[in-house]
DNA sequence: TTGGAATGTCAACAAGGCTGACATAAAGTT
DNA sequence: AACTTTATGTCAGCCTTGTTGACATTCCAA
């Protein structure tokens, strides 16, 4: 089995034991809430969801992306996403139009309103990272993304480096 | 706005701007997804969820921790926590012992059969953790804890760091 | 003895996943 | 032209996991 490109001989590899293996999941689990809390209160006071959340920041990186990508981006079932799609059209928040080439396809957008609570949410979860950002530094930064990047599903890498360049 | 208040005082502050930080916010949300994919086939072939799975692993990982200790921790209600504890006591996985000093309290331990569930969850996740952390270096791996551990709240650091020196 | 803490339980509800079935329109294929 | 596939929407129903509120029990502590 390969290492991946590093020697282990002489190599410090005690960053490999399960107790720091454990270290780090626990790290994310705590992380992740911390990531999410302050977009869910946004959202909770407006009657939406995480996953409102999601589709409204898709969109916005997107503009114009159609159901199916958002789809594959979210990882969700078109029921799912259609119920949620389906009310922030209904608020004004996300406009659908037809495809003009393919008219099967619905491209999103989002209204001005829309536009306004993706920077209300978007704004609070970058203060966040922001912080943290700024307490650990760069070369903390980059190990950060790097490890996040190797944790992904490869299908997921791809939308991510997708976004990530398009940028 | 666009660039988030960013001072050039000769520093490179380039890794704070928005751009930077919604890499940050994408590279997380991908990679949680990446993070419960393997336990989440598991706990669905067994008919659990997520929740389950965080029981085992606190309960795992504080023997005889009370109720109310696990409550904070995980973050719900207790009504929440109870049904999954519940159906982890029925279907015995996990024990719930009166406590001794004080009858109020339950402590909790897994069973034999609830800490073979839990080595089964913990190594797929371990394994994912781990070639990520392998492909990456612990340089890497130092900045992406720095970096998670900034992210949280206060009261999450706390048992994070309360757990991490517990070994 | 009384108040409050820790726990459990019942009921009801909501968000947001899921599956399955079916409808429609448009595009592609034969 | 007929048929198939694709993209999307929608209805119905189920599950997990979160919520709130109300109420019972046990038992420590003042």
């Amino acid at each position: 089995m390969s290492d991946g490109g590093r020697q282990s001989s002489g190599e410090d590899l005690l960053f490999l034991t399960d107790d720091q293996l454990r270290k780090g999941i626990e790290a994310m689990f705590f992380a992740y809430r911390g990531f999410t809390a302050d977009p869910d209160r946004i959202l909770a006071d407006k009657g939406y969801g995480r996953a409102h959340h999601r589709a409204i920041h898709f969109i916005n990186r997107a503009p114009g992306t159609t159901v199916n990508n958002l789809l594959s981006i979210l990882g969700v079932t078109k029921q799912s996403l259609n119920r949620v799609l389906r009310t922030l059209i209904e608020d004004g928040l996300v406009e659908s139009r037809v495809g003009s080439r393919d008219k099967r396809e619905r491209h999103l957008f989002l209204t001005e309103d829309g536009a306004a609570l993706e920077r209300e949410l978007s704004t609070a979860q970058r203060e966040r990272m922001r912080g943290a950002y700024r307490q650990t530094g760069p070369a903390a930064v980059s190990g950060f993304k790097q490890v996040l990047e190797a944790m992904m599903d490869a299908e997921m890498r791809r939308h991510y480096t997708r976004l990530k360049e398009h940028g």
